[in-house]
DNA sequence: TGGTTATATTCCTGTCAAGGAATGAAAGCT
DNA sequence: AGCTTTCATTCCTTGACAGGAATATAACCA
């Protein structure tokens, strides 16, 4: 459940960047829509997604929220990733062989 | 540009279901249909996003299309990973070391 | 050829997320 | 107490996407 806001925070190419910019260092709320190109209240929901996704902290200094990465959640990423790991290692050559195993009618069919 | 596609693609959580369930071999439209219950036109297009991201490939079997998981765009998400991966490794108290490196005024913040 | 199975596509509708503008709220400074 | 800075939130509009129903398409079979 967690997992879901995880993944939905994580699907837009702008919090992406906000989190690749807070890997280099916490960062407040103006550094961070300055260095991804956000107006201010994009900045502002985009870090409260982040936020509930559990992959950013804030700590109030004065007037400014400095924001720290969360790296933890992602482990969850890499967990689901685990599975499939596995399989392109084989990969190619083996899923050449699965692909073989089935009846097999048409050609390796078009990709994109 | 692939990779846009990529996240868009598995932030849908049945088509993580459609993805997890070709884990276990390949299926046809009706079979995935069924087992995430989706309805059949669902099913299709979902596929088709899938598809287009490059995590399915198909093979034309009689009137049936044969869906088959190709793992390899994944390795584009352990890519990602990869920078955080250590993060989370040296993750809580080097964290917690990396909060107290900044002057600090208020407590670590309520999380979620 | 006509019918059946399996899948794709279209059309329509509702929902939800994103972006911008404006405003609100909190903290610090003078 | 005012003013400024920094950020959050609301309101509104727009666009993307998902789901269902119905229809189109393609391959097979009698």
């Amino acid at each position: 459940m967690s997992d879901a806001a995880l993944w939905a925070a994580l699907a837009d190419p702008h919090r992406r960047a906000v989190v690749a910019l807070l890997r280099t260092g916490p960062r407040t709320v103006g550094e961070i829509a300055q260095a991804c190109e956000l107006s201010q209240p994009s900045a502002s929901k985009h870090l409260k997604v982040l936020r509930e996704a559990g992959l950013v902290r804030v700590r109030q200094e004065a007037q400014r929220r400095v924001h720290t990465l969360d790296p933890a959640p992602l482990a969850a990423l890499d967990a689901w990733l685990a599975p499939y790991r596995k399989l392109w290692g084989e990969s190619l050559d083996a899923l050449g062989r699965r692909l073989d195993t089935r009846p097999d009618t048409t050609e390796p069919t078009s990709k994109d």
